[in-house]
DNA sequence: CAAGTGCCTTTATC
DNA sequence: AGATAAAGGCACT
């Protein structure tokens, strides 16, 4: 099937994939496969058409936010010379409506991870204890179900590479399967309601949460700040905060909650109510700039 | 090549 | 409250 994307309203497939909001696909020539809601999802950009197999349409547009009006939140979020340069290079970036679950999951395997690690913990948990599907003669797996994982023993987890994280997986799925927990029910909420209510699972902190409301549940006002984003404050805006506060997060690695609550609510309020966009090309901005 | 550093941080413990 | 240490392991330098 395909899609036609209208010219003034941008997609670019390969930087919305690659950009480091989803960690489970892959692509073979021009083709991208990723295994998305139980199926493989393949699909190729060439120009203004999309095309794609294994979905229906308005899965694939709501997966890949093409729902969004980038030039509007181009408008909103376009504040300065350095967002707006970003915007200018990765313009067709979009955040992706990712499966909640799969989300907190990959989100707490993710901490104090690079990419490519984070890949490799995916991949592992999947095909240990996802269903192996296959597709044009290759093996894929669909993501662990919560009722997988919460049976997971600690030992089998530890296979797969999570160490310390092994039991922040195993708990929140555990919680999650006891409690029936309706991700659903958190789109619902606000952004503070619905972040208070992640915060209760193990290993999710306010990045962890934040990354989920963002990429899982649409929620555009959020801004996670990870090592990365802290940089692009540090960088090129220092100048929105007191002088000893830079000095202070400039000196260590890591933040404190008060400080990562200053950083976030300074790019909610900074960049408004499409705060997560500007942060994914922030971030995808600073990451390639080397 | 070995050793060191850094990684889309959180939690436990002062 | 707020700072600090500890927690896999792998990729990269």
């Amino acid at each position: 099937m395909k899609i036609w994307l209208n010219p003034s309203c941008p997609f670019d497939l390969d930087v919305t994939l690659c950009c480091g909001q989803v960690f489970r696909w892959d692509k073979h020539g021009e083709w991208w496969y990723g295994v998305v809601e139980g199926k493989v999802l393949k699909l190729r950009q060439i120009g203004n058409e999309l095309e794609f197999e294994n979905a229906d349409v308005d899965f694939v547009k709501n997966y890949f936010g093409l729902n969004d009006d980038l030039p509007y939140i181009f408008s909103k979020i376009s504040k300065d010379e350095h967002m707006k340069q970003a915007v200018e290079i990765f313009k067709g970036l979009r955040i992706i409506r990712q499966n909640p679950w799969e989300c907190l999951v990959s989100y707490i395997c993710a901490t104090y991870k690079n990419i490519s690690a984070i890949k490799q913990i995916l991949f592992n948990l999947s095909k240990k204890f996802g269903e192996e599907i296959r597709f044009e003669g290759q093996k894929f797996y669909t993501f662990p179900t919560l009722e997988r994982l919460a049976k997971a023993a600690t030992q089998e987890l530890a296979h797969c590479g999570l160490g310390y994280r092994v039991n922040y997986v195993a708990e929140t799925a555990k919680l999650v399967h006891k409690n029936h927990f309706d991700f659903e029910s958190l789109r619902k909420m606000s952004y503070e309601e619905a972040k208070n209510e992640l915060l209760k699972f193990k290993g999710v902190g306010l990045k962890v949460a934040d990354c989920v409301l963002l990429f899982a549940l649409g929620k555009l006002e959020a801004f996670p700040v990870d090592v990365w984003i802290k940089r692009v404050i540090l960088k090129y805006y220092a100048n929105h905060f007191p002088k000893e506060f830079v000095r202070k997060i400039s000196g260590k690695k890591s933040l404190s909650k008060t400080e990562y609550k200053e950083l976030n609510l300074f790019g909610r309020k900074y960049f408004g109510e499409y705060a997560g966009y500007a942060q994914e090309y922030l971030y995808h901005y600073e990451r390639t700039r080397v």
